[in-house]
DNA sequence: AAGGGGTTGTTCAGTTGTTGAACGCGAATT
DNA sequence: AATTCGCGTTCAACAACTGAACAACCCCTT
């Protein structure tokens, strides 16, 4: 199962380039390349990307994966999914800082310059 | 390798409720009951708890785990580092809800009620 | 046209991390 | 004494992840 995140990232590295090899998305977004494999897979069967052909001067049999209609309509599906996960995580982690910092000692606190 | 978010979390709950047994413990903070007793082992090896006798009518033969002055001084330590992660964090997430407003388009803007 | 070198997508055995049912123990209850 | 109950502990089973190895493909040289 794929992360509303993972799909997120995904499919906006993809769109903004979709010449990425497998290995240069594994590097870009920090995952392993068995990972990308699986998740690029699951976007082809979902039907969000196609591999179309694409050949440059160094590689050498990479597919270009790009968007397709239903896959743009996902995105902007997901990344308004995502938004509303980060917009809530904004607020837990606020009260999370509050709390922290009542936590620390006044010597601590001087070590940063919070509050 | 126990991350500094689950030792704080867990010097500050033991600290507050002593009398938590594990599987208390592992229900207020979500985690698995195998999970918890592999920290609290851990814990114990460091020497930031120490489990005393502790008994009441429904506990049969629970521990009491109260913090050593070790655990003490090392719960400040902890919690100093997560604050400063909490706040490295609260700066990426707001770099990240920037960037996600930029991808949301106008009419799903309108949806939540931001900006 | 044959072959070597290089880069790709793909596979999958091995590793790591996690889970929670089951166990033995001791205290409480019957 | 026998049973029950809740505790900490264990560990086989499950799930997630990794990256080395493989086959396919293209390009280039001979």
């Amino acid at each position: 199962m794929l992360s509303d995140e993972l799909r997120y990232q995904l499919l906006r590295t993809i769109e903004r380039n979709p010449e990425l090899t497998q290995r240069q998305i594994a590097k870009e977004l920090g995952l392993s390349l068995g990972k990308v494999n699986y998740c690029v897979k699951a976007l082809l069967d979902k039907g969000w990307i196609k591999a179309g052909n694409f050949k440059n001067s160094s590689n050498k049999r990479a597919y270009a994966y790009i968007l397709t209609p239903k896959g743009l309509e996902e995105k902007g599906s997901v990344t308004l999914r995502f938004l509303k996960r980060k917009l809530q995580e904004y607020e837990d982690i606020q009260y999370a800082i509050e709390q922290l910092q009542n936590e620390v000692t006044e010597s601590q606190r001087k070590e940063l310059k919070i509050l």
